[in-house]
DNA sequence: GCCGTTTTCGGCCCGACTGTTTTCAGTCG
């Protein structure tokens, strides 16, 4: 098991315990062994061999024996016997706003609420009003957390699904009667919620299909439906679809999977005024053996990539002449947000800074958090002064990359900074961010950013309304004033690529686009593995309509310091 | 369950905010 599997598990034991009413003390000592696993940058399996465990704070005799178990076996019988008599579902119970694990405890308890249907059950049944200290504001504040999970439940996080996706893919790849495959619909057009995981491929033999699914961890009860589609599931229940295709029909195929019904319709209307049969399921023998490429042309269109075939605005677009050329990956010159183990990162400036070099970056932000945020060991102005002389110091060591000396830091909930300008003064790159006081009302939130927007020194605004994919919707704020504030002042916007956030969100880019606001890609990376998840935020951009040049950090070193000075 | 003792049990922790209370329990970042 890998360092993250173990942390989790230590994780959910905490949680487990604490439902289950156990000393909260004795509960929280796995949350913080799970921590303190966390932000380890050292491998559990080279630790264990060394007998070093108990050198990591918070782990002593009794979760040594456990992490050695699972290093050994993959396997947890203390985590076992406790998800075989709670079950795994009431852990859902905490990933709703509001309910901690007091409450959980309290209702699995008390109401012998176990999952989230079970608690659905129970607030329309009325059931919560007989708990002491629970009162209408907390049941319509848990009611409405619940209800937002619910919207949810049909979708999955990308980056939750990569791992299985990319299992399935070389399982089909490496199938001697898979003559071609590639990944469709919502994964082929990058969405971040996903509704399925779509595979088509060039394929007589559907049985062959199940046959390697069926062998697959991790991949359920594959079946064949009507017309050569293979149906399963993976995640806890996610669709997972293959299509079987003839080589003639595939890209065919492929351009009706990979689109949405708004792109088709619009395609096909196209279609018709040239008296061409609908490019469907089965598609017409006009476009037999055509590429995605030579389809568009047919209709009079250049390619459309599949990011922006989520609907027919491309399309309007394309025929204008307007298709932007959409950034890459590859046109990431340098990460402006980023932690260290300054504050609650993994990992030192150095190491983060070999790692920015690594992945081909010019330069680096040092963001760490600000003071207010204590839970993230925030720096006072003492701390980060002293980080400052550091990272000029590692500047002028290390070849290759540029070191800029930033902060994180919070906006405070009237708009005012956690630092003073005199020290903001300092630093080659402010990025702020909201980090606490979500609840305030649209008015008083986007007072609150613009107020932020206006300080001289503050460059980007971080993650700019703070959802958590799938967990947490953003704040309330009005985005189209926060982005004319943004122009007005040259403040970037971030599109911040931490999968789990991937805040903004497309449509919202798309619309700062158009209010010519300049955005910043950034991986807000706590780990140096996480220096690699720009690519997460270049789809958000592409979905977005953005092009290099709407990109901050696209910038040369040069051209991003006459920028931000 | 862990940790650190003028060493074997007693105390564990960060502060703001909210809702349900009338002094506090619980959540969140």
């Amino acid at each position: 098991m890998t360092n993250d599997e173990i942390s989790e598990v230590l994780s959910n034991i905490s949680n487990l315990l604490q439902i289950q009413g156990d000393d909260t003390f004795r509960a929280r000592i796995y949350d913080r062994a799970a921590e303190a696993i966390d932000v380890l940058s050292a491998d559990l399996h080279q630790l264990a061999e060394e007998e070093r465990l108990r050198s990591i704070p918070g782990i002593g005799q009794a979760i040594e024996g456990k992490i050695v178990e699972m290093l050994e076996t993959g396997r947890c019988r203390f985590y076992d016997d406790l998800v075989e008599e709670m079950g795994a579902e009431v852990l859902d119970l905490l990933a709703i706003r509001g309910v901690g694990a007091k409450t959980a405890g309290r209702l699995y308890r008390e109401l012998c609420v176990k999952s989230l249907a079970d608690l659905r059950a129970a607030i329309d049944g009325d059931r919560l009003k007989q708990m002491k200290r629970m009162g209408a504001k907390t049941i319509a504040t848990i009611d409405e957390g619940l209800r937002f999970l619910e919207t949810q439940q049909a979708m999955r996080p990308l980056w939750q699904i990569l791992q299985i996706a990319s299992t399935v893919f070389e399982a089909l790849k490496n199938c001697s009667d898979v003559k071609r495959v590639d990944f469709t619909g919502d994964f082929r057009r990058r969405e971040e919620m996903l509704r399925s995981l779509d595979f088509i491929v060039e394929c007589a033999d559907t049985g062959a299909i199940v046959e390697v699914l069926s062998g697959l961890d991790g991949v359920a009860s594959p079946i064949i439906q009507a017309d050569l589609h293979i149906a399963a599931s993976v995640d806890r229940g996610f669709p997972l679809r293959v299509h079987c295709v003839s080589a003639e029909a595939y890209e065919a195929a492929l351009l009706a999977t990979t689109s949405t019904d708004a792109h088709l319709v619009r395609l096909n209307q196209i279609a018709a005024a040239q008296a061409l049969e609908a490019i469907g399921q089965p598609p017409p023998d006009w476009s037999a053996n055509k590429t995605e490429s030579d389809l568009y042309g047919k209709l009079g269109l250049p390619f459309i990539v599949p990011e922006l075939r989520g609907d027919a605005n491309s399309i309007e677009a394309a025929l204008a002449g307007n298709l932007p050329t959409l950034i890459e990956t590859s046109d990431l010159r340098g990460d402006l947000h980023t932690h260290t183990n300054w504050s609650d990162g993994r990992h030192s400036i150095r190491e983060m800074v070999e790692a920015a070099k690594a992945v081909g970056h010019e330069y680096i932000a040092i963001t760490d958090h600000s003071q207010s945020s204590r839970v993230a060991n925030g720096l006072s102005p003492e701390r980060l002064q002293e980080q400052i002389q550091q990272i000029r110091e590692i500047n002028t060591e290390i070849d290759g990359i540029e070191v800029l000396a930033g902060s994180e830091v919070d906006i405070l909930r009237d708009g005012s900074l956690d630092f003073p300008d005199a020290l903001l003064a300092q630093l080659d790159i402010v990025v702020a961010s909201v980090h606490a006081g979500f609840s305030l009302s649209e008015t008083e939130m986007t007072e609150r950013m613009i107020r932020a927007i206006e300080n001289p020194f503050v460059k980007i605004i971080g993650h700019p309304t703070g959802r958590l994919l799938g967990q947490r919707p953003g704040y309330a704020v009005n985005l189209d004033a926060v982005s004319d504030a943004a122009a007005a002042h040259r403040v970037a916007l971030e599109i911040n690529a931490s999968p789990s956030r991937l805040d903004l969100e497309p449509s919202a880019v798309r619309k700062a686009r158009v209010r010519n606001v300049l955005l910043s890609v950034n991986t807000d990376a706590h780990a140096t593995a996480q220096l690699q998840h720009g690519a997460f935020g270049v789809n958000v951009a592409r979905r977005g309509w953005l092009t290099k040049i709407d990109v901050l950090n696209t910038y040369s070193l040069a051209a991003l310091k006459e920028t931000i000075s």
